[in-house]
DNA sequence: GACAAATATGAATACTGATTCATGTTTCAG
DNA sequence: CTGAAACATGAATCAGTATTCATATTTGTC
């Protein structure tokens, strides 16, 4: 409910509505409050999580806040890019040179899971994305799934993996993914990524008839 | 962050904490009200839904919202159990008289898509549980699972899935239907239930190996 | 038809927490 | 050096809203 809030800072107010520090000091005091948000915001919740927690978290006032940040959605929503980000490359990397698909399936299932097991924090963020920032959120999901969309078009036409609609088995494979990732860090699960992704990748590969 | 309530009303305190109308007046004001609360929770999330948007949805007054519930947290704890036990309701029903676990499974999922695109309120609510009630989110996952689980290892046994974890098969399978529900209930995805099963089940039974 | 229990009301209370602001302190270009 | 821009502070403001409460009204029973 809070007003978009009005320029306080003496930082350049980006068109992207980030407000960029001026100096190096500037810069990693920024750089701290964002980090304490995603551990104060990914333990507690957004609305559990207040500004003095995160600013005392980060080891500042609470009024050094708003000069990095217009507001708390503000932070939230950089967080949740920032998390898109950061899994688009671990998954990008890790499936880069892997010319056949359900190869790149397993490095891919691989790759998140191990990324996730080392941010929790992130992905609870984007769960609560869903009522905190619906738009980061569509855009989230949606770009993984045209990403996977066309990934899987391609390897129909390249005869990698039987015909079949491709927008529904994308979403079928990032819920399995999603599912299997939440397991291990919303419930603790300890089975070994290794063991999860050969059982998740037969599945996928072979289906589950005898 | 709200205190435990004291009582305010006149209805017998069940030991379950629910608050029991003695006449169909208060049944009936009661029931309102919970409905009034999935929709307007289902609506706009938890922290935006305020009691006087709950009660004037329900056409009462604000205290009355106190008679029937200790809290907003107990109101929106009454409406993730509710969901949990239509959705397991829904299941059972329509996979109780089918033999073979792969039938059960395509049965499964068609009524669990049917259901939430019938009832995408209650989606939402699932979701924001693992943030307002993390013990009620906890307990409607993992009671699918386990479900799911024996289920699964009980097919294996009869011969009729191949043999594989099932745990994590378990788990994969439900983030299936939740990412496919999801497409539907948050995405608005107008894929007919029909077609989406078709290509889930296949997915599920034979892979996407060529 | 009268009394007690149950239900209903909505204004008042109480508290939380995001945001602002007046006032320092630090940095750095010239 | 030195002054202006940048950065930092934390107490005060301000709004929202969950919850309570004193006061009706309705219901059912004798």
């Amino acid at each position: 409910m809070a007003k978009a809030a009005r320029k306080t800072s003496t930082g350049t107010d980006q068109s992207n509505g980030q407000i960029q520090p001026k100096t190096a000091r500037g810069e990693a005091t920024r750089k701290a409050i964002l980090s304490a948000a995603e551990r104060v915001i990914g333990e507690r919740g957004f609305n559990e999580a207040s500004i003095g927690h995160i600013t005392s978290e980060a080891g500042v006032a609470q009024g050094t806040f708003y000069i990095y940040f217009k507001s708390k959605d503000e932070v939230f929503s950089e967080l949740v890019l920032e998390m898109g980000r950061l899994v688009r490359r671990a998954l990008s990397e890790a499936t880069q040179n892997i010319e056949n698909r359900l190869d790149a399936e397993k490095a891919g299932l691989t790759a998140f899971l191990e990324f996730i097991r080392a941010h929790p924090d992130l992905y609870r963020i984007i769960q609560e994305a869903l009522f905190v920032d619906p738009e980061a959120y569509h855009a989230y999901y949606h770009t993984f799934a045209e990403g996977y969309r066309s990934g899987l078009e391609a390897a129909v036409k390249a005869g990698q993996i039987k015909p079949g609609d491709a927008d529904t088995r994308a979403w079928a494979l990032m819920g399995i993914s999603r599912s299997l990732g939440e397991r291990a860090v919303i419930w603790g699960d300890k089975t070994p990524v290794e063991d999860v992704v050969e059982t998740a990748h037969d599945l996928i590969v072979n289906g589950l008839k005898p």
